[in-house]
DNA sequence: GCGAATAGATGAAACGTTTTAGCCGCTATA
DNA sequence: TATAGCGGCTAAAACGTTTCATCTATTCGC
């Protein structure tokens, strides 16, 4: 019940404080017998470690926070994973914080996670404006690395997949296909993803020069009823001006076009043709399996790890960096059917 | 960047140490007057609170953990959430650990979290087992709830869904709609949740004694790729032994099946009936809406950590408790079409 | 106006670790 | 033989809080 600390094994084993701070420390200096008898009393007495004891000492912890805009985000959890396979590795530990993308939440998480001294902190910061909070942890000299938002701040790091890069991947594909009548679907346009994959596939048709055009859709959200809808809207025009490829900002307004389409008759992708965004895992698993511009989510948070590791360990020699990562097509049946 | 302590707060508001830590926890035992000195001071140094002493001050911390299978999992990011809940009003942290299903991981978790004294922990234990690192962490003192595994402990608290009732629940749907020839899939059967819902269908059909029969179909997973190879195989079945209804252990085989029976000419629900389990967030917004069996995850989550602070703070007084909840049936047009 | 109660503040001890300076006895070197 | 070096260990300081016993004015009851 009553922890046994550090003392009662240095009395058990018949050693001094030192001696014992030694073995779990630095085992290599002290004694082999010594080592032994003082494990044995580990042991037997049940000793574990008090963290906050040593935190005190060290003057910081050994954990690094990753504060997200939700848990039950799909891409954030990919990322929760990546980030936590390097944290593990470096024998520290990922605690994950949820803002709910609400703005009090994540301030009280951060001041929480300053109060700990962490390590450092990953985080995924609500809205796009200046970062009061985060600018206190950076001038407290605790690393922070911004995930997938905000990409470009001098003093932190940051890790972004390249959104316009994804919009002119979808976009040069289905043109390839032979498409000339094609639809941009997504909203509401405030937020940057849906702003820099429209501004992807715009670049894209223009750099082409070709004759195909670009019918933009906004959309309420990104869910499937609101892809249902627009599909409505888009069979509502006279055939001759009904696109035949669909590109979404992402895979739910996909999957929710798709349903739509079936349930009008429609075939995919010989009638239409759809691509979506983000790769989720029912892209695969979808009646017509989705084509998909995907983004390296594991990575995204591998990478803010060894950032932030980097900069807690060597400190000031360190330089900020902002990488970018690549997003890639997977192509699948939805759009898998070249036009005449 | 050195941050400042509660020694140097005291001397620039001219106080002692002592009166600082009352206005910073008891602040109506201070003068007005004094008070605001020492906050202001606090402000101009920047000063925050050093947890790593406060702790080991206290003996534990003001941290609690949650340890998943699978942070990805849509299941446990719902009981996550609803846990969160409850503890950040506690004033408290909720820490998200994951084991990946990997008992190495969990154990390191676990005894991480001990070394960090923390206030007590939630848990889906790996596998089903005896848990001596659990029972550690019992014997220590530290509050221990078990989430939706391993009910009826004796020395912890425990809260599950009743995953029997959950399939008496589907049967008894499908029974009421006069189908007579149901299948019933899922697999493997080592998961308890697969063989529980099974066994629920199975006493619902015994009880009422019809004659209905009921026909199991073992998938080797959960997915829904299995679900359209199960489907497949119905379809092989000559018509008139083929069944009717099909209820599946979850909703990615429902949605399986569903997918392989529209593509192969059959209408759900008019042809086969489908009944899911989960209520996934997909589950509504399939091509045909399923119906499926939903279980109260975040209040699964509420009430774990409810649990867990009442043994946390009443300690000898505390009685373990072990709260089943009961799932929910919800009909959408998958099943919604009795049989004449 | 006197003793008692009280509000407000103080100083020191305690929490459990890590780290550093230093001590002791031994061996290798000159 | 003296000295330097070294392996192995010890003792004590330091980390930043909280708490508790104590002290000093001030107010209250009579």
């Amino acid at each position: 019940m009553a922890t046994a600390n550090i003392k009662e094994v240095a009395r058990h084993a018949g050693v001094s404080l030192g001696t014992v701070s030694n073995v779990l420390n630095r085992p290599d200096t002290v004694a082999p017998a010594t080592r032994q008898r003082v494990l044995d009393a580990i042991t037997t007495l049940g000793y574990v470690r008090n963290d906050s004891a040593r935190q005190l000492r060290a003057g910081h912890s050994r954990t690094v926070a990753i504060v997200v805009l939700d848990v039950a985000n799909p891409f954030f959890t990919d990322v929760v994973r990546g980030a936590e396979q390097v944290i593990e590795e470096a024998g520290a530990m990922l605690v994950v914080c949820n803002s709910g993308e609400d703005s009090a939440r994540e301030r009280r998480h951060l001041e929480l996670l300053e109060e700990q001294r962490v390590r450092g902190v990953l985080i995924t910061p609500v809205g796009h404006g200046p970062q009061p909070n985060l600018d206190k942890l950076v001038d407290r000299g605790i690393p922070v690395v911004l995930v997938d938002r905000g990409t470009g701040r001098a003093n932190r790091c940051s890790v972004a997949v390249d959104d316009v890069l994804g919009g002119r991947l979808a976009m040069d594909h289905l043109l390839d296909q032979g498409h000339q009548r094609i639809a941009y679907l997504g909203g509401p346009v405030s937020i940057a993803q849906v702003a820099d994959r429209h501004a992807g596939a715009a670049a894209a048709l223009k750099e082409r020069g070709g004759t195909a055009e670009l019918r933009v859709a906004v959309t309420s959200n990104l869910t499937v009823a609101a892809g249902r809808r627009a599909a409505e809207e888009l069979l509502a025009l006279p055939a001759r001006q009904r696109p035949t490829a669909v590109f979404c900002a992402n895979d739910l307004l996909a999957l929710g076009v798709l349903q739509e389409l079936t349930a009008r008759g429609l075939r995919v992708p010989a009638d239409v043709a759809i691509v979506g965004y983000d790769d989720i895992e029912f892209a695969d698993a979808a009646a017509v399996p989705l084509s998909s511009v995907r983004q390296p989510r594991d990575q995204l948070g591998r990478t803010a790890a060894e950032l932030l590791l980097d900069e807690a360990d060597s400190g000031d020699t360190h330089r900020h960096r902002h990488v970018v990562f690549q997003p890639e097509l997977v192509v699948r049946r939805s759009s898998d059917q070249p036009r005449r």
